[in-house]
DNA sequence: CGGTATCCCCCGCGATACTG
DNA sequence: CAGTATCGCGGGGGATACCG
């Protein structure tokens, strides 16, 4: 069995379960809140059906999820145990270590669905119009597939829709994928970035003005990032990576 | 390339390192105090050089060890820096976990070379003899390549040997392999199984009655396990081989 | 649409051999 | 002994087809 390490060890045993590819995201999604096979599957493009369900099976021998008869169409909904609750816990460390520590982002890691799935659950309803409102998202650098995206607020709801929603956009949202990725991850500023032109919105004023309020951008956004020089380098090369693009 | 996820998710930087097999147990042991590529090997019984090799080199790039040059004999040392150290907190989360909600053992996670290495790195040293004392183990249901181990004292400095270390021994303990790893873990008590004779201690009076306090015991083996209903039937099931092995 | 079974390729890993 | 290069295999996981 090549998932055993012949350890008593309690990190051995951890790692067992943990060390197989997408295993971690998967806890990672179910504690963001979501349940389901298609809502695991789009939070995370790049798995294949059967290896999730392999992994869903897993853990659930592993006593990490409970799977519960589903109500609407779906055959069961994913739930965290007590240990799967605990496990979110380390994995949201994780993702402040990788936020602190981790590798520069490269053109593979940008994922124009994936980050618009992340958006969506992170908008300020609060302080959004109550009546409907339509957000187009339009990655002017994307190849036709991946360049329109839509959220949709209502009732301090939000839904994400990789298709046209049938109605009319209060608002459009025009940049590159690495501009919004970069501000989303609080590398850059998402006003900085606006009043540059590299992020451009368009719509009703007061709407637009609001707009950079309504995204509150990745948990870990405002955490400090280290390595500071590498941080700087990155800037500057976004930086004149618009400015070339702009010219 | 298999590792990546095509995420910017800061978790999945994280796992791109961390996912890959033994990846984690080389910092746990990093983080433990252990430098060299040899210790590395030894408490790690199962990983191959060439692994620990690759390994070694990408947990460099990935900016959790530094290298540097070796002094007596070995070409490098491996230490952990900042990021491997905040790293090195997770893993131990990890173990905690493990602790709690891992799946109980079976005989292929037991190993005698293992468990010798880890209690050699807690002992009490502060109340141990100061002049040198040496402990024989003997696993009495092991094959006799993997049955006879020594734990030298000296000083409050404590030495794992595979090999007869040349002098005489000054106490004897006597077990089979998995009643000293249940001990470790806290599974059952180190005492109790000394009372009950599943786990002898020959030698004089006076050091056979302290040798209980100087074993410290797993760093986690205090902590609460979960399911206490699996864990009654572990110690049921252990006690009821015990005794079967008694008759 | 929600989830599983099957196939098959590829590469991760262990074994072995090798160098300083 | 410390560490690296090479090779070969097994199984993990992606693609696809399939079922309810």
């Amino acid at each position: 069995m090549k998932s055993k390490y012949g350890q008593y060890c309690p990190v051995s045993l951890a790692t067992e379960i943990l060390g197989e590819r997408w295993t971690i995201l998967v806890v990672l999604v179910l504690a963001d809140g979501f349940h389901r096979f298609s809502e695991l599957e789009r939070a995370l493009p790049r798995i294949s059906a059967s290896t999730l369900s392999a992994r869903l099976k897993k853990l659930e021998d592993a006593g990490v999820i409970e799977r519960r008869p589903g109500e609407s169409g779906e055959k069961f909904v994913y739930f965290l145990t007590p240990a799967g609750d605990e496990l979110g816990q380390i994995v949201f460390d994780l993702g402040l270590w990788g936020h602190r520590w981790g590798r520069d982002l490269v053109t593979d890691d940008l994922d124009p669905e994936h980050l618009i799935w992340s958006m969506h659950m992170r908008m300020n309803t609060e302080i959004m119009p109550a009546q409907r409102t339509t957000i187009a998202f339009e990655f002017a650098d994307q190849p036709v597939k991946k360049r329109y995206f839509w959220i949709l607020a209502e009732n301090k709801k939000v839904q994400a829709c990789l298709k046209h929603p049938g109605f009319d956009e209060d608002l459009r949202v025009i940049a590159r994928l690495r501009s919004l990725t970069y501000a989303w991850r609080g590398f850059v500023s998402l006003r900085d970035e606006i009043s540059k032109g590299s992020i451009r919105v368009l719509g009703p004023a007061k709407l637009a003005r609001a707009f950079p309020d309504w995204l509150l951008g990745s948990m870990l956004a405002n955490q400090e990032r280290m390595y500071p020089g590498r941080e700087r380098d990155l800037q500057r090369s976004f930086r004149g990576e618009i400015n070339s693009s702009a010219d």
